[in-house]
RNA sequence: GACUAAGUAGCUCAGUCGGUAGAGCACAUCCCUUUUAAGGAUGGGGUCCUGGGUUCGAAUCCCAGCUUAGUCACCA
């Protein structure tokens, strides 16, 4: 109980520390009383992984008769003067024999006796030296003839079991596990693999973009006036600029801007912002990436995304066919691709392409698509394009030729009437990429935001604001260019089979976290 | 925003009809020199999410709230 209150007020903790906490408070300060710091600052020269040990050493027990590994303790078995540990490194785990003699040759067995066996812990990171060698039950292990003390973990460690594929006691409460992400990649060491997978995918985008002598640069976050996309943003204030800025919602403006300031291809990976609803495929801030290559139109776009996505696949699966939930998507090139009537044509044998609004609310209707009327022409295509076919597209898939009315930024189609020239790749009935030929003609642009300004007048709220300079840029001419962005965290929920974005962001957007102090409220 | 489910020990979870709060692991003590879900024995540990109500008595029944998850809606 003295400790209780001597921890709640070295501490100066609201809440009470529980009885392993204090105990291995207690632990470490014992240590520190053996002359041994609980946190060492020298470095500790590790020469071995645990996985590289388990696959080598069975085909050539000559191998690391020298070794030095360090690690997390995730188990430990007591036997008198020998013992068993498991530690965990960044790679797997390795188990450890652990022989009082030979860590204290001396008569001085106080390092097994006491710090070994009563003052660590499953939690604190250790550093051993020794050799590998199989133990009695087959087990590759390492003998250890060294150990040293790297860090105390004073919280104890929720462990997660196994045995024969049946896992017991599983941290798997989303909750906990995104908030405390690290406690998860200690006890769940495979999803550490999903965020690996993650930057693998990023860097062969990147080294694909690079190959192709496209320049990545980086554009502003803070934006005075938000634009190229349709959303809501958060909105923040600068204290010496005495002047409201926005999070920006995308970088399109930006790097079309440096377009016309005459570089051939520029890429961002983009964090960008929106304030609106989160569920498992919408976090408040993802990542995209964008980018804008001169003198190319949509088509060409085209080309670049299935190679460039083929080619991810391959990196993260040595394949591209990619399990995605129930499905197995074959991101193989060339991809099918249809207008967006053609797509609607197929899945519904209905011809829409010369109707006009009210044959395309009779056509709604016929097919279930509840339509109200501040609902347009392109709206209402857009409305039965997502009804009836985005859905049932599996196999990746472009669709392009999208309404007017939805895309303010897209150059007009170069034959087709009331259409842009705009395409998106849908799989496992998603959509994964968004590109156009660019608007580079400045007065429809400016035409263009007029519209969407008329849009936000009467209420909604994701209509584009109008950027002068922006228009400014333009004005001075922007070569013919063709952009694209692709959702990073979507096409690496497909990539690596995830349910959820959360599943791919290390730390997704929670709610502030509630601390169970005293219920406060008696309102 | 709607609906459904959940909230009990550090972790994973039971808890019968409303009658003293349970298990495994973790933790402590003891035993044990090659163990395997973490060897054996013993033991300590609880604001049963919060507040109110019903009742002699509530983890359990009722009401309200909070938190979380899932699905749908909205939203690219």
């Amino acid at each position: 109980m003295h400790f209780i209150l001597k921890y709640n007020d070295v501490f100066n903790m609201s809440t009470e520390l529980s009885e392993q906490e204090i105990l291995r408070r207690e632990a470490a300060e014992q240590i520190r009383a053996l002359g041994i710091n609980p946190y060492p600052a020298p470095l500790y020269e590790v020469n071995a992984k645990s996985t590289e040990i388990l696959e080598k050493f069975p085909l050539d027990n000559t191998l690391f008769q020298e070794v030095s590994i360090a690690g997390r303790i995730m188990s430990r078995r007591v036997m008198g003067a020998a013992s068993f540990v498991v530690i965990q490194d960044s790679v797997g785990k390795i188990q450890l024999y652990v022989k009082r003699d030979e860590i204290c040759p001396t008569e001085d067995k106080t390092m097994y006796n006491v710090v070994f066996k009563k003052l660590l812990d499953i939690g604190d990171i250790i550093g051993v030296k020794g050799y590998v060698f199989v133990t009695q039950m087959g087990e590759t292990s390492i003998h250890v003839k060294e150990l040293t003390v790297l860090s105390k973990s004073i919280r104890p460690l929720p462990i997660v079991k196994e045995k024969d594929g049946v896992i017991y006691d599983a941290f798997t409460n989303p909750e906990q596990r995104y908030r405390q992400r690290y406690l998860d990649l200690i006890v769940n060491p495979q999803y550490r693999n999903v965020f690996i997978q993650r930057t693998i995918l990023v860097n062969t985008m990147r080294d694909f973009l690079n190959e192709k002598g496209y320049l990545e640069v980086e554009t502003p976050i803070l934006q005075p006036l938000y634009g190229g996309a349709a959303a809501r943003p958060f909105k923040t204030y600068h204290n010496t600029l005495d002047t409201t800025l926005y999070l920006r919602i995308a970088n399109e403006l930006f790097l079309k801007r440096l377009i016309v300031g005459g570089y051939d291809g520029v890429y961002e990976f983009s964090k960008d912002f929106r304030n609106e609803g989160m569920d498992r495929f919408h976090n408040p801030e993802f990542t995209q990436m964008e980018l804008y290559v001169a003198y190319k139109d949509y088509f060409w776009m085209m080309d670049i995304v299935e190679e460039m996505v083929e080619r991810i696949a391959l990196a993260l699966h040595k394949t591209t066919k990619v399990q995605v939930g129930e499905n197995i998507i074959d991101f193989k090139r060339p991809w099918k691709r249809y207008t967006m009537f053609e797509a609607i044509e197929h899945f519904t044998g209905i011809d829409i392409s010369n109707m006009d609004e009210a044959a395309l609310r009779e056509t709604c209707k016929k097919l279930n698509i509840p339509t109200d009327n501040s609902m347009g022409k392109g709206k209402l295509i857009d409305e039965i394009f997502g009804e009836t076919c985005e859905s049932k597209l599996i196999q990746p898939t472009f669709i392009y030729d999208y309404p007017i009315e939805m895309s303010p930024l897209a150059k007009k189609h170069r034959s087709k009437e009331g259409l842009v020239e705009r395409f998106e790749a849908v799989c496992n009935g998603k959509e994964i990429c968004n590109a156009y030929s660019e608007l580079n003609d400045p007065i429809d642009q400016r035409e263009r935001f007029i519209d969407q300004l008329e849009l936000g007048k009467r209420g909604d709220t994701e209509s584009m604001v109008l950027d002068e300079d922006f228009l400014r840029a333009l004005e001075y001419g922007m070569p013919p260019t063709s952009g694209l962005g692709i959702g990073i965290d979507r096409l690496a929920m497909m990539m690596t089979n995830s349910h959820s974005i959360q599943d791919v962001l290390f730390f997704p957007q929670m709610k502030p976290e509630k601390h169970n102090t005293q219920s406060t409220s008696n309102e």
